[in-house]
DNA sequence: CCTTGTGTTGAG
DNA sequence: TCAACACAAGGG
């Protein structure tokens, strides 16, 4: 479909879920009756009386929100321009949707006043100050992979849910074990959710492509062999995965250790897990989970106050090659630039090509 | 086969 | 910058 920079298609079926709690606050900014001249493409879609059919013009409904194009199959595209290139957004069931995910991918590219298919009425908002925030500490390239995936709304509210971690660390709620800072902040890597097989018996968990390569030691080809990561949960028991690379499936995948955890945490399919890093300079990893439900994880298994003992030692045990991730962990910040380079260097086609 | 999203053009 | 349009390339 498309051989961009950094090709990747992982096709994540992820559900459609209906975009933007953070958008309910926000008012359409055209409220025009909806006048769909003409049907799509060759599917359905006839409007009333099928006489001045003009049925072979197989006009497509233009759209009334900026940035959302049509597509021959009735669904909605959204594109954004930038430095004459048109950067494409994905495609969506809803014209909503995609003027969302247009009105998302504008605020990132030309910031908060950016003119939007639907209008902030709040201004200071805490929801938008976040999602601000959440916008800024991520490059363009990783909100539109978001918006094409579908995935932005489940991103942001799980920044959310982090803040609000780090808050209660900061406000003194936490100095659960070991007295002293033995929690350190964190950064949310990406979160999936799980999905029959990775909580059957093939006792493995797939990582979608784009994340891994993008969090995760890459090892692909000959040393298929693997490497062992681990992982703290919120009980600050670590977790050791094997993390390889299966050339049969073209998957990322962790493997041994993981039935343990599916075991311990009763993960069921449709319950994500999430991964996170330390911020500083040692790459701790994190894992946490959450049932489907959504009520947020406090299991009680690993809530477990007082399991101190020395956790926090253990945290240097991710001895894998870190020098080859770091390099793809350590791209937080500074991604207003850089990302734009990337960018820059995806120049073949018209379209940016981002994923 | 169907869908995506790229190539391309012309209007604003 | 932007949307309209056609359709090639890819995925199923």
């Amino acid at each position: 479909m498309d051989k961009g920079c950094i090709d990747d298609q992982t096709t994540t079926s992820e559900t459609i879920s209906t975009v933007a709690p953070h958008l309910t606050t926000l008012i359409p900014q055209k409220e025009i009756s909806l006048c769909r001249v003409g049907s799509g493409a060759s599917t359905v879609l006839d409007p009333e009386g099928g006489l001045e059919v003009e049925a072979q013009s197989r006009k497509l409904p233009s759209s009334r929100y900026k940035g959302v194009v049509p597509q021959p199959n009735g669904r909605w595209g959204a594109q954004i321009y930038e430095k004459h290139q048109r950067v494409w957004l994905g495609t969506f069931n809803e014209e909503d949707e995609a003027a969302k995910a247009y009105d998302v991918a504008v605020q990132r590219f030309r910031g908060r006043d950016a003119i939007t298919n639907f209008k902030q009425i709040i201004t200071d908002d805490k929801e938008a100050t976040m999602e601000a925030s959440f916008l800024n500490s991520h490059s363009k390239s990783e909100i539109i992979d978001m918006l094409r995936k579908h995935t932005y709304n489940d991103e942001l509210e799980q920044s959310k849910r982090n803040r609000s971690i780090h808050q209660s660390i900061r406000t003194g709620l936490n100095n659960s074990s070991s007295g002293l800072s033995s929690i350190k902040p964190r950064e949310h890597l990406f979160q999936k959710t799980v999905t029959p097989s990775d909580v059957g018996k093939l006792n493995r968990l797939v990582i979608p492509k784009q994340h891994a390569e993008k969090h995760f030691p890459v090892q692909k080809g000959g040393s298929s062999k693997g490497v062992l990561l681990h992982f703290e949960d919120n009980g600050s028991k670590v977790w050791r995965f094997r993390y390889s690379f299966w050339n049969s499936s073209q998957s990322y995948v962790l493997t041994k250790g993981w039935s343990r955890f599916v075991k311990e945490k009763n993960l069921k399919a449709g319950d994500s897990v999430s991964f996170h890093s330390s911020i500083g300079p040692d790459k701790q990893l994190y894992i946490d989970w959450k049932s489907k439900s959504g009520s947020s994880n406090t299991n009680p298994r690993s809530i477990k106050p007082v399991k101190l003992v020395e956790p926090v030692q253990m945290l240097r045990l991710f001895g894998v090659d870190i020098s080859s991730v770091s390099s793809y962990t350590s791209n937080k910040r500074s991604n207003t630039e850089r990302d734009l380079l990337g960018f820059q260097d995806c120049k073949k086609q018209r379209t940016i090509n981002v994923l």
